[in-house]
RNA sequence: GGAGGGAUGGCCGAGCGGACGAAGGCAACGGUCUUGAAAACCGUAGCGCGAGGAGCGCCGGGGGUUCGAAUCCCUCUCCCUCCGCCA
Protein backbone atom coordinates (compact mmCIF):
# COMPACT_ATOMS: atom_id res chain seq x y z
CA UNK A 1 0.00 0.00 0.00
CA UNK A 2 1.27 3.42 -0.90
CA UNK A 3 1.06 6.36 1.44
CA UNK A 4 -2.05 8.34 0.55
CA UNK A 5 -0.28 11.51 1.60
CA UNK A 6 2.44 10.85 -0.95
CA UNK A 7 -0.18 10.38 -3.66
CA UNK A 8 -2.01 13.52 -2.63
CA UNK A 9 1.13 15.63 -2.63
CA UNK A 10 2.89 14.28 -5.73
CA UNK A 11 0.20 12.72 -7.92
CA UNK A 12 1.98 13.29 -11.23
CA UNK A 13 5.27 11.88 -10.01
CA UNK A 14 3.66 8.82 -8.44
CA UNK A 15 1.64 8.19 -11.58
CA UNK A 16 4.71 8.47 -13.78
CA UNK A 17 6.72 6.04 -11.70
CA UNK A 18 3.88 3.52 -11.43
CA UNK A 19 3.40 3.61 -15.17
CA UNK A 20 6.96 2.41 -15.70
CA UNK A 21 5.52 -0.97 -14.72
CA UNK A 22 3.72 -0.95 -18.03
CA UNK A 23 0.18 -0.87 -16.68
CA UNK A 24 -2.16 2.00 -17.49
CA UNK A 25 -2.55 3.48 -14.03
CA UNK A 26 -4.61 6.54 -13.19
CA UNK A 27 -4.85 8.19 -9.80
CA UNK A 28 -7.70 10.53 -10.74
CA UNK A 29 -10.43 8.58 -8.99
CA UNK A 30 -8.32 8.19 -5.86
CA UNK A 31 -7.59 11.89 -5.72
CA UNK A 32 -11.25 12.75 -6.18
CA UNK A 33 -12.38 10.36 -3.44
CA UNK A 34 -9.68 11.64 -1.13
CA UNK A 35 -10.89 15.20 -1.68
CA UNK A 36 -14.51 14.26 -0.98
CA UNK A 37 -13.48 12.26 2.03
CA UNK A 38 -11.61 15.12 3.59
CA UNK A 39 -14.47 17.52 3.04
CA UNK A 40 -16.94 15.22 4.75
CA UNK A 41 -14.52 14.58 7.60
CA UNK A 42 -14.29 18.28 8.26
CA UNK A 43 -18.05 18.64 8.50
CA UNK A 44 -18.71 15.50 10.46
CA UNK A 45 -15.95 16.19 12.96
CA UNK A 46 -17.32 19.63 13.58
CA UNK A 47 -20.72 18.10 14.31
CA UNK A 48 -19.20 15.48 16.58
CA UNK A 49 -17.33 18.12 18.52
CA UNK A 50 -20.64 19.88 19.02
CA UNK A 51 -22.32 16.66 20.10
CA UNK A 52 -19.57 15.79 22.55
CA UNK A 53 -19.84 19.17 24.15
CA UNK A 54 -23.60 18.88 24.45
CA UNK A 55 -23.35 15.36 25.89
CA UNK A 56 -21.04 16.60 28.61
CA UNK A 57 -23.46 19.39 29.30
CA UNK A 58 -26.41 16.99 29.50
CA UNK A 59 -24.49 14.84 31.95
CA UNK A 60 -23.75 17.85 34.07
CA UNK A 61 -27.37 19.08 34.03
CA UNK A 62 -28.66 15.65 35.05
CA UNK A 63 -26.27 15.54 37.94
CA UNK A 64 -27.50 18.93 39.04
CA UNK A 65 -31.10 17.66 38.79
CA UNK A 66 -31.89 20.25 36.12
CA UNK A 67 -33.88 17.72 34.11
CA UNK A 68 -35.94 20.27 32.21
CA UNK A 69 -32.82 21.95 30.77
CA UNK A 70 -31.38 18.54 29.95
CA UNK A 71 -34.53 17.49 28.10
CA UNK A 72 -34.37 20.61 25.95
CA UNK A 73 -30.77 19.94 24.95
CA UNK A 74 -31.50 16.28 24.22
CA UNK A 75 -34.28 17.33 21.86
CA UNK A 76 -31.88 19.66 20.03
CA UNK A 77 -29.26 16.97 19.67
CA UNK A 78 -31.58 14.54 17.91
CA UNK A 79 -31.18 16.37 14.63
CA UNK A 80 -27.42 16.51 14.85
CA UNK A 81 -27.27 12.80 15.63
CA UNK A 82 -29.20 12.07 12.44
CA UNK A 83 -26.95 14.27 10.38
CA UNK A 84 -23.85 12.62 11.80
CA UNK A 85 -25.24 9.20 11.02
CA UNK A 86 -25.92 10.10 7.41
CA UNK A 87 -22.50 11.69 6.90
CA UNK A 88 -20.74 8.76 8.57
CA UNK A 89 -22.54 6.44 6.18
CA UNK A 90 -21.44 8.43 3.16
CA UNK A 91 -17.90 8.55 4.52
CA UNK A 92 -17.77 4.79 5.02
CA UNK A 93 -18.84 4.29 1.43
CA UNK A 94 -16.17 6.62 0.10
CA UNK A 95 -13.46 5.11 2.26
CA UNK A 96 -14.42 1.64 1.18
CA UNK A 97 -13.92 2.47 -2.47
CA UNK A 98 -10.81 4.51 -1.76
CA UNK A 99 -9.19 1.73 0.25
CA UNK A 100 -10.00 -0.83 -2.37
CA UNK A 101 -8.38 1.29 -5.09
CA UNK A 102 -5.35 1.95 -2.90
CA UNK A 103 -5.02 -1.73 -2.03
CA UNK A 104 -4.76 -2.60 -5.71
CA UNK A 105 -2.03 -0.11 -6.55
CA UNK A 106 1.41 -1.70 -6.89
CA UNK A 107 4.54 -0.48 -5.16
CA UNK A 108 6.70 2.31 -6.57
CA UNK A 109 9.74 0.92 -8.41
CA UNK A 110 13.05 1.96 -6.88
CA UNK A 111 15.13 4.43 -8.87
CA UNK A 112 17.85 1.83 -9.51
CA UNK A 113 15.37 -0.38 -11.40
CA UNK A 114 15.82 -0.26 -15.18
CA UNK A 115 12.74 1.20 -16.83
CA UNK A 116 11.40 -0.94 -19.64
CA UNK A 117 8.26 -2.54 -20.98
CA UNK A 118 10.24 -5.58 -22.16
CA UNK A 119 10.81 -8.37 -19.66
CA UNK A 120 14.01 -9.25 -21.49
CA UNK A 121 15.52 -5.92 -20.49
CA UNK A 122 16.89 -7.31 -17.28
CA UNK A 123 20.42 -6.47 -16.24
CA UNK A 124 22.69 -9.48 -15.72
CA UNK A 125 24.62 -8.54 -12.60
CA UNK A 126 26.95 -11.53 -12.42
CA UNK A 127 27.35 -15.17 -13.33
CA UNK A 128 28.79 -18.14 -11.54
CA UNK A 129 30.30 -21.21 -13.21
CA UNK A 130 29.61 -22.14 -16.81
CA UNK A 131 27.07 -24.03 -18.83
CA UNK A 132 27.97 -27.71 -18.68
CA UNK A 133 29.22 -29.29 -21.92
CA UNK A 134 27.83 -32.68 -22.86
CA UNK A 135 29.29 -35.24 -25.22
CA UNK A 136 25.71 -36.43 -25.79
CA UNK A 137 22.28 -34.87 -26.09
CA UNK A 138 21.22 -34.03 -22.52
CA UNK A 139 17.94 -35.53 -21.44
CA UNK A 140 15.14 -33.57 -19.75
CA UNK A 141 14.54 -34.09 -16.07
CA UNK A 142 11.22 -35.71 -16.94
CA UNK A 143 12.95 -38.43 -18.91
CA UNK A 144 15.75 -38.78 -16.36
CA UNK A 145 13.28 -38.95 -13.50
CA UNK A 146 11.34 -41.70 -15.23
CA UNK A 147 14.41 -43.78 -16.06
CA UNK A 148 15.81 -43.38 -12.56
CA UNK A 149 12.39 -44.28 -11.15
CA UNK A 150 12.38 -41.24 -8.85
CA UNK A 151 9.47 -39.22 -10.30
CA UNK A 152 5.97 -40.50 -11.02
CA UNK A 153 3.71 -37.96 -12.70
CA UNK A 154 0.96 -40.40 -13.78
CA UNK A 155 0.38 -41.59 -10.24
CA UNK A 156 0.52 -38.02 -8.91
CA UNK A 157 -2.24 -37.24 -11.40
CA UNK A 158 -4.28 -40.17 -10.13
CA UNK A 159 -3.99 -38.97 -6.56
CA UNK A 160 -4.51 -35.25 -7.12
CA UNK A 161 -4.50 -34.19 -10.76
CA UNK A 162 -2.08 -32.88 -13.33
CA UNK A 163 0.75 -30.66 -12.26
CA UNK A 164 1.20 -32.25 -8.88
CA UNK A 165 4.54 -33.84 -8.05
CA UNK A 166 5.31 -37.27 -6.74
CA UNK A 167 8.88 -38.04 -5.72
CA UNK A 168 9.81 -41.64 -5.09
CA UNK A 169 12.75 -43.49 -3.56
CA UNK A 170 15.98 -41.53 -3.83
CA UNK A 171 14.00 -38.79 -5.58
CA UNK A 172 12.07 -38.19 -2.36
CA UNK A 173 15.35 -38.34 -0.46
CA UNK A 174 16.97 -35.82 -2.80
CA UNK A 175 14.09 -33.37 -2.55
CA UNK A 176 14.14 -33.53 1.24
CA UNK A 177 17.93 -33.37 1.24
CA UNK A 178 17.74 -30.03 -0.55
CA UNK A 179 15.35 -28.68 2.05
CA UNK A 180 17.51 -29.93 4.92
CA UNK A 181 20.73 -28.66 3.44
CA UNK A 182 19.37 -25.20 2.68
CA UNK A 183 17.80 -24.81 6.10
CA UNK A 184 20.94 -25.91 7.90
CA UNK A 185 23.04 -23.61 5.80
CA UNK A 186 20.91 -20.50 6.25
CA UNK A 187 20.43 -21.08 9.95
CA UNK A 188 24.00 -22.01 10.80
CA UNK A 189 26.09 -19.99 8.35
CA UNK A 190 23.89 -17.00 7.62
CA UNK A 191 22.14 -16.80 11.02
CA UNK A 192 18.51 -16.85 9.99
CA UNK A 193 15.98 -17.82 12.66
CA UNK A 194 14.17 -20.94 11.48
CA UNK A 195 10.37 -20.88 11.44
CA UNK A 196 7.99 -23.72 10.70
CA UNK A 197 4.77 -21.78 10.01
CA UNK A 198 1.16 -22.77 9.39
CA UNK A 199 0.62 -23.67 5.73
CA UNK A 200 -2.73 -21.92 5.60
CA UNK A 201 -3.42 -18.30 6.35
CA UNK A 202 -6.40 -16.03 6.84
CA UNK A 203 -7.57 -13.14 4.68
CA UNK A 204 -5.92 -10.49 6.86
CA UNK A 205 -2.55 -12.14 6.40
CA UNK A 206 -2.97 -12.48 2.67
CA UNK A 207 -4.04 -8.88 2.43
CA UNK A 208 -1.06 -7.62 4.39
CA UNK A 209 1.40 -9.39 2.13
CA UNK A 210 -0.32 -8.01 -0.96
CA UNK A 211 -1.81 -11.25 -2.26
CA UNK A 212 -5.35 -10.02 -1.68
CA UNK A 213 -7.50 -8.51 -3.04
CA UNK A 214 -5.84 -8.41 -6.44
CA UNK A 215 -4.56 -11.96 -6.84
CA UNK A 216 -7.31 -13.97 -5.20
CA UNK A 217 -7.63 -16.15 -8.29
CA UNK A 218 -4.09 -17.49 -7.92
CA UNK A 219 -4.47 -19.06 -4.49
CA UNK A 220 -6.33 -22.11 -3.26
CA UNK A 221 -9.10 -21.22 -0.85
CA UNK A 222 -11.04 -23.33 1.67
CA UNK A 223 -14.39 -21.56 1.90
CA UNK A 224 -15.68 -23.58 4.87
CA UNK A 225 -12.89 -22.24 7.02
CA UNK A 226 -12.08 -19.04 5.14
CA UNK A 227 -8.44 -20.04 4.88
CA UNK A 228 -6.02 -19.72 1.99
CA UNK A 229 -3.31 -22.24 1.14
CA UNK A 230 0.19 -20.89 1.27
CA UNK A 231 1.54 -19.96 -2.18
CA UNK A 232 4.86 -18.71 -0.73
CA UNK A 233 6.17 -18.47 2.82
CA UNK A 234 6.76 -14.79 2.11
CA UNK A 235 3.10 -14.27 2.95
CA UNK A 236 3.26 -16.22 6.20
CA UNK A 237 6.50 -14.61 7.34
CA UNK A 238 5.30 -11.09 6.54
CA UNK A 239 2.59 -11.69 9.10
CA UNK A 240 4.90 -12.93 11.81
CA UNK A 241 4.98 -9.38 13.19
CA UNK A 242 1.71 -8.01 11.87
CA UNK A 243 0.27 -5.32 14.18
CA UNK A 244 3.44 -5.25 16.26
CA UNK A 245 5.85 -2.51 17.22
CA UNK A 246 9.34 -3.98 17.10
CA UNK A 247 12.33 -2.83 19.06
CA UNK A 248 14.65 -0.97 16.65
CA UNK A 249 17.73 -2.42 18.34
CA UNK A 250 16.76 -5.97 17.31
CA UNK A 251 16.54 -5.12 13.60
CA UNK A 252 17.27 -6.53 11.15
CA UNK A 253 15.28 -9.64 12.02
CA UNK A 254 16.17 -12.53 9.72
CA UNK A 255 13.90 -15.55 9.33
CA UNK A 256 13.86 -18.59 7.12
CA UNK A 257 11.13 -21.13 6.63
CA UNK A 258 10.48 -24.28 4.70
CA UNK A 259 7.00 -24.62 3.30
CA UNK A 260 5.19 -26.51 0.64
CA UNK A 261 3.76 -23.90 -1.73
CA UNK A 262 0.43 -24.18 -3.52
CA UNK A 263 -0.56 -22.18 -6.57
CA UNK A 264 -3.51 -22.49 -8.91
CA UNK A 265 -1.42 -21.29 -11.85
CA UNK A 266 -4.62 -20.47 -13.71
CA UNK A 267 -4.01 -19.88 -17.37
CA UNK A 268 -0.28 -20.59 -17.42
CA UNK A 269 -0.14 -23.81 -19.39
CA UNK A 270 2.94 -23.77 -21.57
CA UNK A 271 4.47 -26.66 -23.43
CA UNK A 272 8.03 -25.87 -22.32
CA UNK A 273 7.02 -25.93 -18.68
CA UNK A 274 6.75 -29.67 -18.47
CA UNK A 275 7.58 -31.80 -15.51
CA UNK A 276 8.51 -30.07 -12.29
CA UNK A 277 9.04 -26.59 -13.69
CA UNK A 278 5.60 -25.21 -12.90
CA UNK A 279 3.51 -27.16 -10.42
CA UNK A 280 0.43 -26.60 -8.28
CA UNK A 281 2.57 -27.74 -5.37
CA UNK A 282 6.28 -27.24 -4.85
CA UNK A 283 8.79 -26.87 -2.04
CA UNK A 284 10.68 -23.79 -1.09
CA UNK A 285 12.93 -22.45 1.63
CA UNK A 286 12.20 -18.77 2.06
CA UNK A 287 14.44 -16.05 3.47
CA UNK A 288 12.79 -13.02 5.03
CA UNK A 289 13.98 -9.83 6.72
CA UNK A 290 12.44 -7.00 8.69
CA UNK A 291 14.78 -4.00 8.50
CA UNK A 292 15.08 -0.30 9.17
CA UNK A 293 14.27 1.76 6.06
CA UNK A 294 17.78 3.11 5.62
CA UNK A 295 19.31 -0.38 5.71
CA UNK A 296 16.95 -2.25 3.43
CA UNK A 297 18.90 -1.96 0.17
CA UNK A 298 22.12 -3.16 1.65
CA UNK A 299 20.14 -5.97 3.29
CA UNK A 300 18.72 -6.86 -0.12
CA UNK A 301 22.24 -7.33 -1.45
CA UNK A 302 23.20 -9.61 1.39
CA UNK A 303 19.96 -11.55 1.07
CA UNK A 304 20.72 -12.26 -2.57
CA UNK A 305 24.22 -13.36 -1.60
CA UNK A 306 22.81 -15.69 1.03
CA UNK A 307 20.65 -17.35 -1.60
CA UNK A 308 23.60 -17.50 -4.02
CA UNK A 309 25.67 -19.35 -1.42
CA UNK A 310 23.47 -22.39 -1.90
CA UNK A 311 24.02 -22.51 -5.64
CA UNK A 312 27.76 -22.05 -5.18
CA UNK A 313 27.90 -24.87 -2.65
CA UNK A 314 26.01 -27.10 -5.06
CA UNK A 315 28.23 -25.95 -7.94
CA UNK A 316 25.35 -25.11 -10.25
CA UNK A 317 25.83 -22.56 -13.00
CA UNK A 318 23.61 -19.54 -12.45
CA UNK A 319 23.26 -15.84 -13.07
CA UNK A 320 21.84 -12.98 -11.05
CA UNK A 321 19.47 -10.64 -12.90
CA UNK A 322 18.08 -7.26 -11.92
CA UNK A 323 14.50 -7.19 -13.17
CA UNK A 324 13.18 -4.28 -15.23
CA UNK A 325 10.23 -2.19 -14.04
CA UNK A 326 7.63 -4.13 -16.06
CA UNK A 327 8.57 -7.45 -14.45
CA UNK A 328 8.26 -6.45 -10.80
CA UNK A 329 5.72 -8.16 -8.57
CA UNK A 330 3.17 -5.74 -7.22
CA UNK A 331 4.68 -5.58 -3.72
CA UNK A 332 8.23 -5.16 -4.89
CA UNK A 333 10.22 -1.96 -5.31
CA UNK A 334 13.25 -3.87 -6.59
CA UNK A 335 13.80 -7.51 -7.44
CA UNK A 336 16.87 -9.57 -8.19
CA UNK A 337 16.33 -13.06 -9.61
CA UNK A 338 18.71 -15.99 -9.54
CA UNK A 339 18.42 -18.17 -12.61
CA UNK A 340 19.86 -21.62 -13.13
CA UNK A 341 20.73 -23.21 -16.42
CA UNK A 342 18.37 -25.92 -17.69
CA UNK A 343 20.23 -27.79 -20.45
CA UNK A 344 17.26 -29.61 -22.01
CA UNK A 345 15.54 -26.33 -22.70
CA UNK A 346 18.64 -24.35 -23.45
CA UNK A 347 17.54 -21.56 -21.19
CA UNK A 348 17.73 -20.20 -17.67
CA UNK A 349 14.98 -20.65 -15.11
CA UNK A 350 14.30 -18.61 -11.98
CA UNK A 351 15.05 -20.46 -8.72
CA UNK A 352 15.04 -17.41 -6.52
CA UNK A 353 13.40 -14.03 -6.57
CA UNK A 354 14.65 -11.58 -3.97
CA UNK A 355 12.69 -8.41 -3.39
CA UNK A 356 12.70 -5.33 -1.27
CA UNK A 357 9.09 -4.38 -0.63
CA UNK A 358 10.13 -1.32 1.37
CA UNK A 359 7.16 -0.27 3.53
CA UNK A 360 4.49 -1.56 1.13
CA UNK A 361 3.66 -4.63 3.20
CA UNK A 362 4.50 -3.00 6.52
CA UNK A 363 1.83 -0.40 5.85
CA UNK A 364 -0.76 -3.04 4.97
CA UNK A 365 0.13 -5.19 7.95
CA UNK A 366 0.86 -2.34 10.35
CA UNK A 367 4.37 -3.60 11.11
CA UNK A 368 6.41 -0.93 12.84
CA UNK A 369 9.46 -0.35 14.99
CA UNK A 370 10.73 2.21 17.47
CA UNK A 371 14.26 3.56 17.06
CA UNK A 372 14.47 4.02 20.80
CA UNK A 373 12.20 3.98 23.81
CA UNK A 374 10.75 7.42 23.33
CA UNK A 375 10.52 7.81 19.56
CA UNK A 376 7.41 7.43 17.43
CA UNK A 377 6.78 4.12 15.68
CA UNK A 378 7.88 3.94 12.02
CA UNK A 379 7.14 1.35 9.37
CA UNK A 380 9.78 -1.33 8.83
CA UNK A 381 10.92 -2.48 5.43
CA UNK A 382 10.26 -6.10 4.49
CA UNK A 383 12.42 -8.20 2.19
CA UNK A 384 11.90 -11.68 0.91
CA UNK A 385 13.77 -14.12 -1.25
CA UNK A 386 13.63 -17.77 -2.09
CA UNK A 387 16.60 -19.53 -0.69
CA UNK A 388 15.73 -21.49 -2.82
CA UNK A 389 12.85 -23.08 -4.73
CA UNK A 390 13.69 -26.70 -4.09
CA UNK A 391 11.67 -28.27 -6.82
CA UNK A 392 13.32 -26.30 -9.60
CA UNK A 393 16.71 -26.89 -8.08
CA UNK A 394 15.94 -30.58 -8.28
CA UNK A 395 15.48 -30.15 -12.03
CA UNK A 396 18.76 -28.28 -12.35
CA UNK A 397 20.68 -30.94 -10.44
CA UNK A 398 19.28 -33.80 -12.52
CA UNK A 399 19.90 -32.12 -15.83
CA UNK A 400 23.25 -30.46 -15.16
CA UNK A 401 24.79 -33.45 -13.41
CA UNK A 402 23.62 -36.18 -15.79
CA UNK A 403 26.14 -38.63 -17.16
CA UNK A 404 26.29 -40.48 -20.51
CA UNK A 405 24.98 -43.66 -18.88
CA UNK A 406 21.88 -41.88 -17.56
CA UNK A 407 23.12 -41.67 -13.99
CA UNK A 408 23.23 -38.43 -12.03
CA UNK A 409 26.01 -37.26 -9.71
CA UNK A 410 24.74 -35.93 -6.39
CA UNK A 411 26.46 -32.67 -5.35
CA UNK A 412 28.85 -33.20 -2.48
CA UNK A 413 26.94 -31.29 0.26
CA UNK A 414 23.80 -33.38 -0.31
CA UNK A 415 25.37 -36.84 -0.19
CA UNK A 416 24.98 -37.48 3.50
CA UNK A 417 21.35 -36.45 3.37
CA UNK A 418 20.54 -38.55 0.29
CA UNK A 419 22.65 -41.50 1.36
CA UNK A 420 24.45 -41.92 -1.96
CA UNK A 421 26.74 -40.01 -4.29
CA UNK A 422 25.00 -41.04 -7.46
CA UNK A 423 21.57 -41.91 -8.80
CA UNK A 424 21.69 -44.84 -11.20
CA UNK A 425 18.96 -46.33 -13.39
CA UNK A 426 17.69 -49.66 -12.07
C1' G B 1 -19.11 -31.00 16.41
C1' G B 2 -21.69 -29.91 21.67
C1' A B 3 -21.64 -26.90 26.55
C1' G B 4 -19.65 -22.86 29.24
C1' G B 5 -16.04 -18.65 30.15
C1' G B 6 -13.11 -14.74 28.20
C1' A B 7 -10.81 -10.55 24.86
C1' U B 8 -9.53 -3.34 28.14
C1' G B 9 -3.00 0.79 27.08
C1' G B 10 4.18 -2.40 26.47
C1' C B 11 2.36 -6.28 30.32
C1' C B 12 -1.15 -7.49 34.48
C1' G B 13 -5.82 -5.72 35.83
C1' A B 14 -10.37 -2.55 37.56
C1' G B 15 -14.50 -0.29 35.38
C1' C B 16 -20.37 -2.62 33.39
C1' G B 17 -24.95 4.23 30.36
C1' G B 18 -22.91 10.57 31.57
C1' A B 19 -16.81 13.90 35.62
C1' C B 20 -13.51 7.48 31.42
C1' G B 21 -8.64 7.72 26.92
C1' A B 22 -9.92 4.70 30.89
C1' A B 23 -8.41 3.32 38.55
C1' G B 24 -4.40 0.48 40.52
C1' G B 25 0.15 -2.31 39.87
C1' C B 26 4.53 -3.66 36.98
C1' A B 27 7.72 -2.22 33.15
C1' A B 28 9.48 2.52 30.52
C1' C B 29 11.29 7.64 30.23
C1' G B 30 12.92 12.46 32.77
C1' G B 31 14.37 14.42 37.46
C1' U B 32 15.68 14.76 42.98
C1' C B 33 18.94 12.22 46.33
C1' U B 34 23.98 9.50 45.72
C1' U B 35 31.15 9.43 44.32
C1' G B 36 28.28 5.84 41.22
C1' A B 37 24.33 2.38 41.49
C1' A B 38 20.12 0.42 44.12
C1' A B 39 16.11 2.00 47.09
C1' A B 40 12.87 6.04 47.99
C1' C B 41 10.34 10.29 46.27
C1' C B 42 8.49 13.79 42.32
C1' G B 43 7.10 14.14 37.37
C1' U B 44 6.22 12.40 32.07
C1' A B 45 4.04 8.98 29.35
C1' G B 46 -0.88 4.99 24.47
C1' C B 47 -2.14 4.69 18.97
C1' G B 48 -4.20 6.90 14.35
C1' C B 49 -5.93 11.26 11.20
C1' G B 50 -4.34 16.39 11.64
C1' A B 51 0.31 21.11 11.53
C1' G B 52 4.02 17.61 17.32
C1' G B 53 -2.17 23.01 17.32
C1' A B 54 -7.65 22.74 17.73
C1' G B 55 -10.70 18.88 16.93
C1' C B 56 -12.10 13.79 15.84
C1' G B 57 -11.60 8.53 16.27
C1' C B 58 -9.73 4.11 18.85
C1' C B 59 -11.39 -0.56 25.31
C1' G B 60 -10.93 -7.91 19.72
C1' G B 61 -13.72 -6.79 14.35
C1' G B 62 -18.49 -5.21 12.24
C1' G B 63 -23.49 -3.50 13.04
C1' G B 64 -27.52 -1.63 16.33
C1' U B 65 -30.11 1.05 20.65
C1' U B 66 -29.25 6.17 22.87
C1' C B 67 -28.73 13.21 23.12
C1' G B 68 -24.47 10.19 24.95
C1' A B 69 -21.63 3.25 24.82
C1' A B 70 -15.52 0.16 27.31
C1' U B 71 -20.39 -0.40 29.76
C1' C B 72 -26.90 -2.53 26.80
C1' C B 73 -28.42 -5.65 22.19
C1' C B 74 -27.08 -8.49 17.56
C1' U B 75 -23.18 -10.72 14.77
C1' C B 76 -18.27 -12.40 13.49
C1' U B 77 -13.24 -13.73 14.82
C1' C B 78 -9.76 -15.44 18.24
C1' C B 79 -8.33 -17.58 23.07
C1' C B 80 -9.36 -20.76 27.53
C1' U B 81 -12.09 -25.00 30.18
C1' C B 82 -15.09 -29.52 29.81
C1' C B 83 -17.31 -33.43 26.50
C1' G B 84 -16.92 -35.99 21.67
C1' C B 85 -13.37 -37.28 17.70
C1' C B 86 -8.46 -37.96 16.21
C1' A B 87 -2.13 -37.97 14.87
Amino acid sequence: MLDLKLIRENPKEVERRLRTRGEPISLDRILKLDEERRQIIQRVEQLKAQRNKASDEIGRLKREQRDRDAERLIAEMGQIADEIKSLDGKLAQIEHELNDLLARLPNLPHESVPVSTEKSDKVILREFGEKPKFSFTPKSHVELGERLNILDFPRAARIAGSRFPLYKGLGAMLEMALVQFMLHYQVQKNKYIPIFPPFLGNAESFFAAGQLPKFADQVYFCPEDKLYLNPTAEILLTNLHRDEILDGSELPLKYCAYTACFRREAGTYGEEEKGLIRMHQFNKVELFKFTKPEESYQELESLVEDAEDILKELKIHYRAALLPSCDLGQQSAKTIDLEVWIPSQNRYYEVSSCSNCEDFQARRGNIRFRRDKTSKPEYVHTLNGSGLATSRLFVAILENNQQPDGSVIIPEPLRDYVGTDRLTPP
